[in-house]
DNA sequence: GCGATTTTGTTCTCCCGTTCACAAACTCCT
DNA sequence: AGGAGTTTGTGAACGGGAGAACAAAATCGC
């Protein structure tokens, strides 16, 4: 079998990709990427939904569903070229380009995510660490020396960057949040424990890492208080 | 106003905490906890639901509707007693006990998150640090000194840890996962860029910051397109 | 005490996402 | 060439969550 194939429609492109993909599904297509990669490394040419779902960690409808949205890149009776549709998806993820992020608040996790390798390997290129504090400026990170927060617009201007990163104290996250708006910053990863305020034009995503633990502390209560009825009843 | 108050149902229980708070409510409790904790730091008495909800970052009907499957903490007219809701929501996570946490994989993000202070203000308490290098054990992280992994048992029973969370990297996660379970460890927080196959009595939450980024990443590139799109059919 | 006002708790409707199930499409073998 | 066997793509049913809207309940002013 060959790698490369052809589109299926003639037409001048693909309507199925025109506009809207259900969140739920952009949100696992980097994981199927993940999983392409690793059967990719592993110099699989050819792999079944059930494959690759089993990989991702999904069902198998869910995942032919989320990659119909894309267009139609299997091939009934044989399943998906792993190369092909791995370029499909990143393409489609917006990673054939490379993305450059500052990254502000260079503290503990600053530091972790500064010298993190799973960035740059995904596209993602640190073009500046900032911090607040002007006793840490200049102070080499990860092959990086921190910048001023003052930098800030000069430094979005120069490398068109429109990711940013908080890993702030949630005290300064906002005015952090505000002055990356007002330099040019549209989409917003926060590390900080803070619900943050911007303009309709600009995405935030939140991880939070004391919130996931208080997730986890729910289901394990509810895991002991189920099993001390179980054993009440059975008294 | 007093902040003591009588239960509405003089019965024995109320019905409505009785198993099952949907997912998506129980997600959001955190994020209402630390409104409140905010609340009550600048000696707020009570708040309204629209006060509460906009602290959070939510639509007030979302969150009222969210509180009703706790319980009837409100007061119709008034609002909601801000140290009482708060010590329920937090009986409802499990947050009145402490939780001890293993963390697993001390690189950089396992060096950060040993120094993280959120974990401790919110009831986790880091029993023990592990990782697998021999040269690192004994190392000293945030008032602690790494374990051997080959410990991680006595650890678990010793200190009856239930939480384990995982910052190796991904090609240890599987391995360290299977580890944590046998040992006793009945929720995850996994850190490691991998999918974790577990037992069905096992929650694992995953963190993954680059696909965070991809997902960003996707809706910049949108914003891009709608843009030029936009600018094409203007000419 | 009573009407006006405020704010909760809940019902109803709508939408998004998941899953099932199957026809269409492709390969392989004889 | 044709039938058997696979596997995709998708229509349809289903379930859960979001938001609007309103009745019930509490306070406040007179």
């Amino acid at each position: 079998m060959t790698t490369a194939r052809s589109r299926k429609s003639g037409g001048a492109r693909d309507e199925r990709a025109e506009r809207g993909i259900p969140e739920a599904t952009v949100a696992r297509l980097p994981v199927y990427l993940r999983a392409l990669t690793a059967l990719a490394e592993r110099d699989v040419i050819t792999a079944s939904s059930e494959d690759l779902a089993s990989a991702a960690g999904v069902n198998s409808a869910k995942l032919r569903k989320d990659l119909s949205y894309l267009g139609t890149y299997g091939t009934r009776g044989v399943g998906y070229d792993v190369n092909y549709l791995r370029y499909q998806i990143a393409r489609e993820i917006g990673l054939t380009q490379d993305w450059p992020v500052v990254i502000v608040g260079i503290g503990n996790l600053g530091h972790a995510l500064a010298n993190y390798s799973g960035f740059a390997s995904r596209g993602f290129q640190v073009a500046a660490l900032l911090d607040s504090d002007p006793d840490r400026v200049g102070e080499g990170v990860g092959g990086l020396h921190i910048s001023s927060l003052d930098d800030l617009d000069d430094i979005v201007r120069t490398c068109s960057v429109s990711i940013g990163v908080i890993a702030t104290p949630a005290k300064a996250a906002q005015d952090v949040c505000d002055r990356l708006v007002t330099a040019g910053v549209s989409s917003i990863l926060n590390f900080a424990p803070a619900v943050l305020s911007v303009p309709d034009h600009v995405d935030v995503r939140k991880v939070d890492l004391s919130i996931e633990l208080q997730i986890l502390a729910y289901h394990e209560q509810r895991k002991a208080h189920e099993l001390a009825g179980i054993e009440a009843r059975a008294i």
